[in-house]
DNA sequence: CGTTACCTGAAA
DNA sequence: TTTCAGGTAACG
């Protein structure tokens, strides 16, 4: 569920709360062990007791905690996961899947409904992540290094928006956002974006992820940040499950599709599939003049 | 490239 | 009962 404005909420809470503070166990519910991706929980718990978490770094949708040894808890939400700061006597919340206990009778918690989430202990924050594309908000994101990324590529630009590889942190909301600011058609093949195109694609890509987290994140259906609060971007959206409904800008009903696999949402008046820069043949006038491209005269 | 699997609950 | 879900990895 969550995308970079909903896990960059969760880190800017998170870290000042858990900063400093020791680590005195770690425990996995039954069931959930998957989380861990094949390592035990009672191996993660031996390696974290008596380590203070410091600082919290994000990469994409990943949450890096980084711990005073050096070492890195590598969080990744997937489509369900939460992390919730709590006292120890605070009732747990339903399908709470981890628990890391901290000192002063406080415990961080990974809830999960689905069991998606992914929680890894490394040397290095690198050392869990896949290949990830350039952050969409920091300074080496320029309209360059998004079409060095879409160039090429035949497949549907909101299937490259969402592929991590060529950009870190858009998902399923930002990406119907971001081509409807830019007004994009989600089906254009993504390496077929003129010059004008990229640029008012790389400034949506910001605007949106800025609004979002700007919000506090969108809570459509299962985020909450770190206290348990819904985010309020979910009322500034102008297509994401906004079907059947009027679009904003000029009252076109807005559509659902299937693109890459994942409901895509736009506005077909405001996002038309771009025309053909060639003319129609029947329109078309003879060809005239000669191979040298002089024209003679009539 | 598109499709399926991974899970589970909420909504249709 | 069926469909859908903010994500990704593994298919074919």
């Amino acid at each position: 569920m969550p995308e970079l404005p909903e896990v960059e909420t969760v880190r800017r809470q998170l870290e000042p709360l858990i900063a400093e503070r020791r680590i005195l166990g770690f425990r996995v519910m039954p069931g959930a062990e998957r989380l861990l991706r094949g390592r035990s929980g009672t191996e993660i718990a031996d390696q974290l007791t008596a380590c203070a978490f410091t600082t919290v770094d994000r990469r994409g949708k990943y949450l890096g905690l980084n711990l005073d040894n050096g070492q890195v808890v590598v969080v990744h939400l997937r489509m369900t996961g939460s992390l919730r700061f709590r006292a120890a006597g605070c009732e747990e919340e339903p399908f709470t899947r981890a628990v890391f206990e901290l000192d002063h009778g406080d415990q961080l918690r990974f809830i999960d409904v689905r069991k998606f989430g992914t929680i890894d202990l490394v040397e290095q924050m690198q050392d869990a992540l896949p290949e990830l594309g350039p952050e969409p908000l920091s300074d080496g994101f320029t309209p360059d290094a998004l079409w060095q990324a879409l160039r090429g590529r035949t497949q549907p630009i909101k299937a490259a928006l969402l592929d991590q590889r060529n950009v870190a942190g858009i998902g399923n909301i930002y990406a119907d956002e971001a081509l409807f600011l830019s007004r994009l058609n989600p089906e254009a093949p993504a390496g077929s974006l003129r010059p004008g195109e990229r640029r008012a694609l790389h400034a949506a890509i910001q605007q949106t992820l800025q609004d979002g987290v700007a919000h506090g994140g969108a809570s459509f259906r299962d985020y909450t940040d770190v206290d348990g609060a819904e985010g309020e971007q979910q009322y500034f959206v102008r297509v994401f499950r906004r079907t059947d409904k009027p679009c904003d800008d000029c009252d076109a009903t807005i559509r659902r599709i299937v693109v890459g696999g994942r409901a895509t949402h736009f506005c077909p008046r405001c996002q038309p599939v771009r025309q053909r820069t060639r003319q129609i043949k029947s329109t078309r006038p003879a060809r005239r003049g000669s191979a040298d491209g002089t024209i003679k005269p009539r």
